[in-house]
Order: structure tokens, then C-alpha cells, then sequence
DNA sequence: GCTAATGTTCTAGTTGTTATAGAGCAAGCG
DNA sequence: CGCTTGCTCTATAACAACTAGAACATTAGC
């Protein structure tokens, strides 16, 4: 589990830190029972503050993907292979994907091309979880 | 042509405006030659100040969507209709789009129910388009 | 029970972003 | 010309992001 953030770039330390763990979750890299880096350790091999990655972890807490415990330290409880997810959390994820997907209509993106793009990321997310549990 | 901005959303306003005219623009409501409200008069009309109206219009011109001119207001001159986009337009598309698809699969969102919702909110987008210009 | 590791909380300061406000300049159409 | 409109400038207040240091609370392991 290799994580990278860019210092220069303009989106947030916190936001990438979360989303590349969320990307793990999803590629089948990170499991629901794995640990994830003490934030001192973390922040130490980042080069980046204890503050920014407890933002961030916070942040992966409330979207219900890890556990964090005094002793325990971070923990994921959710993966793909988890239940089905919460309420509303469908209804809010349409809404930013509309927005996205307007933006590549908007561009001139066939919409073929959208779609063939959505399918190939959707693959390699399943492609990383099936190599790592060939149940 | 209806723009509507939440205040109190978590979304900065200037965003919220780009993403409704784009959005506009993927569903057909604005079309490649339609103008835009001048800046003073749409900022009076939400309410908002006309410096967050400027910087949502200079997002969309910078983003090639809108060109702004002295007398002639914002003018739209790029929809679904345009040629393809730019050089690496799809490919910052698309790492947007991976970790907006990886949310959903972390979160447990079938990947089937995944394609079914992009396949809608992109079949929402033709049809506006198709109903407001009947070749 | 003690220890050490870990999350949690607190204060504090710096920098950048967001949004507001007012004033004025510059271009271009009628 | 003159009016509309984009555009620029300065300024201010509030909030977000990041860093920094310190201390507290819990708990697994000894």
C-alpha cells in the first residue's frame, strides 16, 4: 500500500489522501479487517502534518469506510464485498456524478466514449480485487 | 434558462454556478451561440455579488465553454453538438472520474446499478438535447 | 497494573480561498 | 457620442488549509 499526494497541487492534501485510500478500497489493494498507517507514521513518511492526515482519516470515518480505535489505530470496514451502502449515499453520489458527467458531455466526449471510459475504470477496479482474492 | 444557487451549501457559489451551466449546456437547455445573463444583472437577480458571477464566467471561458466579450456578453460556443475536445480534456476527465467511481464501489453501490445510473443521467442529457432541437 | 502506542483534543499562527463592496477603465455596438 | 458590458484595481471580512507543539485518553500487550 503506496500512497502518493502532491504537495503543488490544487486539490486539498486531506482530499487526495482520501480519495487515494478510497481508490485502494475499491481496487481490492485495501480489504475490510486491514490497517492503515498510524497518522504520526503516516504524516512522518508523507513529509506532511499529523494534523492533515487525522483530517482526512476523520473524514474516511464519517464516510463510514474505516473504524479508528485508540490502540487499534485505522481500520477499514468497508469494501466491495460489503453490504449494500446507506440511505441516501446513491442519491447523493448521482447528484456529483451528474455534474461530472455533464462537464465530458459539454466538452464534446461522445457519449460512447464516456461510457466505454466508465466501463474500462469500473474493470480495473474489479481486475485489482479478483487478482487479490482468487476466492 | 433557470440558474439556482444554494448559500449555505458546502459547494462555493462560483462553482455551483459553472456546474449549473454546464450543465445546462449537456442538456440542451444552452446551445452553441445562446448568450448568458450579463454578470451585474445575474448577480442581482440570486442575489450574490457580481465579482463571484465574474469568476464563474472567467471558469467556463478558461475552460473553453463561454467566450466573453466587451459588448457582447457571455456567449456559449461549445455544446454536445461541437467537434471533439481538446488534447488532454479526456484524460483529465477521466482521473476525475476514477476516484468519483471508486467512491461508489467502496461504498458498496453494485457496479451494476453503477452503469445503470450513468447510462440514465447520460440518456437525460440526449433527451433534452433531442426535445429542443428536432433536426 | 504498568508501559507504550495511538487516536483525540487544544491552542496558535500563517497562508490562501471565498465572498463582499465600491470605484473606475476599456471596448464595442447602435 | 453614449450606453452597456466585460474587466481591473483596491480593500475587507470570514473561512479553509496547513503547520506546529503540547497534552490527554484509551487500550493492547507485557
Amino acid at each position: 500500500m503506496i500512497l502518493v499526494v502532491e504537495p503543488d497541487g490544487d486539490v486539498p492534501l486531506y482530499q487526495q489522501l482520501r480519495d487515494r485510500v478510497v481508490e485502494a478500497i475499491a481496487g481490492g489493494e485495501l480489504r475490510s479487517g486491514d490497517s492503515l498507517p498510524a497518522t504520526r507514521q503516516l504524516a512522518a513518511d508523507l513529509g506532511i502534518n499529523m494534523h492533515t492526515v487525522n483530517k482526512a482519516y476523520d473524514l474516511l470515518r464519517r464516510e463510514g469506510l474505516i473504524r479508528l480505535g485508540r490502540r487499534t489505530g485505522a481500520v477499514v470496514i468497508r469494501d466491495a464485498g460489503s453490504g449494500p451502502p446507506g440511505d441516501d449515499v446513491a442519491g447523493q453520489w448521482e447528484t456529483r456524478a451528474r455534474t461530472l458527467l455533464a462537464e465530458a458531455v459539454a466538452k464534446g466526449l461522445p457519449e460512447a466514449e464516456i461510457q466505454k471510459r466508465c466501463r474500462a475504470i469500473l474493470d480495473g477496479f474489479r481486475a485489482g480485487s479478483d487478482l487479490e482474492s482468487p476466492a
